[in-house]
RNA sequence: GCCGCCGUAGCUCAGCCAGGUAGAGCAGCGGGCUGUUAACCCGUUGGUCGUCGGUUCGAAUCCGACCGGCGGCGCCA
């Protein structure tokens, strides 16, 4: 390397492949992720962050060029300059016929082999390099695909995007461990959900929405917890459970469509068949679900939670995802409404996937009356003192309201059909691992 | 929090049951091959068998503790 680089004006490889200049020369820059050698044919695989671009190289054209080839790793970040050729050999039909060739930053061997595919453990303390595989990419792209589609719909109906903070002094979830924060000698906690501040919010803006990081602090050994995962969440004035469960319901779908339109080559690497499900999505109550349980072995009385068997056994009978409402209160937070005509069950429902991916969200109306909040509270043997800000919205205005959240890894894993929500998230944070 | 499984080369595993100082494939390295797509062919380097302790003449192998990881339950997004 001396003096100017030729390599700062390049294209990029997913403009090649849309424009197609064959015959034209291009400088192209990426990663080195194949190499093959055949006699006097060179092949070199390059990612340049857009997309897969195949390089030859021939001996008899460019001897001098072809001696680097045995020089290089994968991973190597290359410079090339050559010609577009057409050629039905070439992954995705075209081809650089390389005329220059420069290493710009070497990489050491690279660990992540064939055999390393099929060990978890080795990839996830690798994740930082992995980020880069094709599957990796592809699923990471839906993901922020997700994100995109949740703010479009959100942003396009009303809402307004609203940040909660991340530090808290309370819980919203009963029972639910909080991490716990040294805040200048003062203890906090990071926050399990934005639902409270929204309360708060929906006053000044009428519907809100968060899309953000949420925290809990429970050794749960399962493929569909971490400790950290990002979850989107809204709340809505006026809105009853009905309205709750239709914004879900469309949210879902606009979601599930536009993956489906705009993911198709991330879901053909991951070789998922994704159809977007049809609306309206089935709706059956808790009693209706424990019955399809017990129908089937389940020794669950009503009152309880479903177990995960339970809510496998259900969810056999449904080929896309579904809603459960009415459930008891005993299984619900302290802020859930009772339903007027049987206050036995609460004006909630949760959002269950299919093919035992399980819960994907869970929402419901809330308490607007001050003293039936205090009353759940006490119930509940929850500290009054850190929620009498929250309590106190119930003073200044309380319509009726309601909201949900939806979790963004348990979506992205039904979608892509992965094994875990560690492999929906870019950096997984559970209860045994958190570097790196 | 409870229960179960695993830890041998950079990676995937065999060897352990019936104790006698370690083997394969891939990766790497060297060579060959003018169209590779998980290329192929020939050769080759590489391991204080997770750690510590015990039993034994002798431990990857048997026993115990610990560490690390994985899975299930509970809990939930």
């Amino acid at each position: 390397m001396s003096g100017a680089v030729w390599w700062k004006n390049v294209e990029k490889v997913t403009d090649i492949f849309r424009s197609k200049p064959i015959g034209r020369t291009v400088t192209v820059r990426g990663w080195i992720h194949r190499i093959s050698r055949v006699g006097g044919v060179a092949f070199i695989g390059i990612r340049d962050g857009s997309g897969y671009i195949q390089i030859s190289l021939k001996r008899s054209e460019k001897p001098e060029l072809f001696k680097l080839v045995d020089k290089l790793n994968i991973e190597d970040v290359i410079a090339v300059r050559g010609i577009i050729v057409e050629d039905k050999r070439a992954p995705g039909g075209l081809e650089v016929r390389a005329h220059d060739l420069e290493i710009i930053s070497k990489s050491g061997v690279w660990p992540i082999t064939r055999s390393a595919v099929k060990s978890p453990g080795f990839l996830f303390d690798n994740r930082h390099l992995w980020i880069r595989s094709p599957k990796v990419r592809s699923v990471l792209k839906v993901r922020a695909e997700v994100c995109r589609l949740i703010r479009e719909y959100m942003d396009m109906n009303g809402f307004i995007e609203f940040h909660a903070p991340i530090f808290v002094k309370s819980a919203c979830e009963g029972g639910a461990t909080l991490f716990p924060v040294d805040y200048f000698g003062d203890k906090v906690y990071l926050t399990q959900s934005a639902q409270l501040y929204q309360e708060a919010a929906i006053a000044a803006f009428g519907k809100v929405y968060t899309l953000g990081p949420c925290f809990r602090a429970e050794k749960s050994r399962t493929r569909k917890h971490l400790t950290e995962f990002w979850q989107v969440e809204c709340e809505m004035a006026f809105a009853d459970l009905e309205e709750d469960m239709k914004t879900l319901e469309d949210l879902s779908a606009y979601i599930c469509r536009g993956i489906a339109e705009r993911c198709e080559e991330e879901l053909s690497i991951l070789g998922v068949d994704f159809k977007p499900p049809t609306t309206p999505l089935p709706r059956i109550t808790y009693t209706e679900a424990l019955e399809i349980a017990r129908g089937k072995g389940s020794e669950t009385i009503w009152g309880e939670d479903f177990s995960s068997r339970d809510e496998a056994l259900i969810s056999s009978v449904f080929d896309k995802p579904f809603f459960v409402t009415h459930y008891p209160a005993s299984t619900r937070s302290f802020y859930h409404m009772l339903d007027p005509y049987d206050p036995r069950v609460t004006l909630s429902f949760d959002l269950i996937a299919p093919e035992g991916y399980g819960e994907l969200a869970t929402g419901g109306q809330r308490i607007s009356d001050y003293d039936t909040l205090l009353r759940r509270i006490a119930e509940q043997e929850l500290r009054k003192e850190t929620l009498s800000w929250y309590t106190e919205l119930r003073m200044y205005g309380c319509p009726p309201h309601s909201g949900f959240g939806m979790g963004i890894e348990r979506l992205v894993r039904w979608i892509c059909r992965l094994p875990s929500v560690r492999m929906a998230i870019p950096f997984p944070r559970t209860p045994d691992r958190v570097e790196p």
